[in-house]
DNA sequence: TTGTATGCAAAGCGTTTGCAGTGAT
DNA sequence: ATCACTGCAAACGCTTTGCATACAA
């Protein structure tokens, strides 16, 4: 049986909170403003089981590491800025893309990234989140 | 200055005759029916090498290990067969995306992938390259 | 001969797992 | 009092790097 530890209602909250997918890195620091010794190990049990009660959901773009999000935004898109690297999700789709493949094949799903700048990189607001900017 | 290796050779023929993007892992063991001692890092200095050089390019899909294709295709996309792992070129594109994206976010590219079943998984062929079936 | 390229092994990085101790029920 | 959960550290898979040797020029 499932129990209620502080921990993990301080990794469900961090997600709750965030209005974007978080990497597991931006987890464990939010989740230590409430648990301070949390332990990043701890950080992937939760949410590898949190994905399988169907409460949160991995976000993989291409080329970087899964972020996680709450379930229930329906079939949507990401978007990553290319300045602050974070993440928004997207709820637009461009429809029916069965016809772009190959003769032969057969499209079941798909998965859209788009990149560019984010609304605050794109006035003249200040770098956000450059402590997660690649090397 | 840059050097004409048995190893280089082997590794960009591997890469030219496939007919779709490869993982580290399979250049290597297509490399070594040739050069049979190549190493692994021998692979990745090269793949590195020749991606800067311009003659390779990266493949990156949700999820996965980043693959390797020739560059010489303009902007497509991929697909990747859902039986048997392969990811395959697609030469097709929705056209402009820009419109998705929440208000005040500017849109400068994007990436698209296909999944379902290619052409030889579809018709009741044999289950090709199980090999590099996910566990 | 010179110095880049190679193979091996060790190191890195993100993620998973074993284990003894902690704490929710 | 149980037994799932936690923190730590070791283990993992993929990729990179240090180093002495091999070989293209």
């Amino acid at each position: 049986m499932e129990r209620n530890t502080r921990q993990r209602s301080a990794i469900r909250d961090a997600i709750a909170q965030a209005q974007r997918p978080l990497l597991p890195q931006e987890v464990l620091e939010a989740a230590r403003t409430e648990v301070p010794g949390l332990g990043i190990a701890t950080v992937y049990r939760n949410l590898k089981a949190l994905v399988e009660e169907g409460e949160l959901q991995a976000v993989n773009l291409p080329g970087e590491n899964p972020r996680f999000e709450v379930v229930g935004h329906r079939h949507h898109h990401h978007f990553q800025c290319r300045q602050c690297q974070r993440v928004f999700d997207v709820h637009a789709c461009p429809g029916d893309l069965g016809r772009l493949a190959p003769q032969g094949f057969t499209v079941e799903d798909h998965d859209l990234t788009l990149y560019g700048r984010c609304s605050e990189c794109s006035s003249g607001a200040p770098p956000h989140g450059s402590s997660h900017t690649h090397s």
